[in-house]
DNA sequence: GCTATCCTCCTATACTTGTAGTAGTATAAT
DNA sequence: ATTATACTACTACAAGTATAGGAGGATAGC
């Protein structure tokens, strides 16, 4: 019925903190607070909240030492970044990578190097 | 104060609608949901809703013709699209588009075919 | 031992998203 | 004219997201 879907979607926020999980490899609210951007700054409790209910989606474990909680993924990045760039290319480019790279190579969006690398890159692993 | 942003976000099936908008050039709710995959149906008011809320998000502009509202998109698919993939780039990918074009480049994401034509593609536009 | 600090756990609230029903009016069909 | 159909406008409500405050326990300083 109303079944929570088995691995749900990550918001925006839910993203930032899970990418500072990522980064370090287990951290207590405190760490992922400092860890954030002056720009994503939230209230101490607002983190604590999100890092919860990753908890409770299982994106996260979470376990006290002493008195303080630490919180590590469940769930590998690169499994989480699959899973989102198809959403995101089901949504916006119907389905088709390749008509997101084409975009990306083609509006500018990267520079001369790094399109020079991609080029390598794609020599290298042609044949 | 909860101030609504100027520009808001487009949710899932939000986008789901303008995609059908943009491909027809103005459209009718009743078109809007016949233009909808079988697995995408929804109620008829639930696509009413949708419409309604985008035009209050800005995204469409309503005119009755008869009986009939009609929408269009105040914002080109181009912009949006722009928009949207910079959001992702930043929250996935740190902010590097050239790592989204790696990564799918990389990933088996993409036909050996359109790597060989997004290859040429990049060759030419290079010098 | 009192006080400031820090942390956890619980509670709260506003807004957004997903989904659709109902009332009422216009129209088409007979 | 009566009925079925189609459409708009309004209302509803649950779940999810964004954000944070308060109570109460541990502890570090003095």
């Amino acid at each position: 019925m109303g079944s929570k879907s088995i691995t749900e979607r990550l918001s925006n926020f839910e993203w930032e903190i899970m990418n500072q999980i990522w980064d370090q490899k287990s951290a207590s609210a405190r760490e992922v607070l400092e860890s954030l951007p002056e720009e994503h700054q939230r209230a101490y409790t607002t983190i604590q909240t999100y890092l919860e209910r990753l908890v409770e989606k299982k994106f996260l474990s979470k376990q006290k030492v002493g008195l303080v909680n630490f919180y590590q993924a469940l769930i590998p990045r690169e499994r989480a970044v699959r899973k989102e760039t198809r959403r995101f290319v089901d949504q916006i480019f119907g389905g088709s990578s390749s008509r997101l790279a084409a975009y990306l190579l083609g509006e500018g969006e990267i520079s001369q190097s790094d399109l020079d690398r991609i080029k390598k890159l794609l020599e290298d692993s042609h044949e």
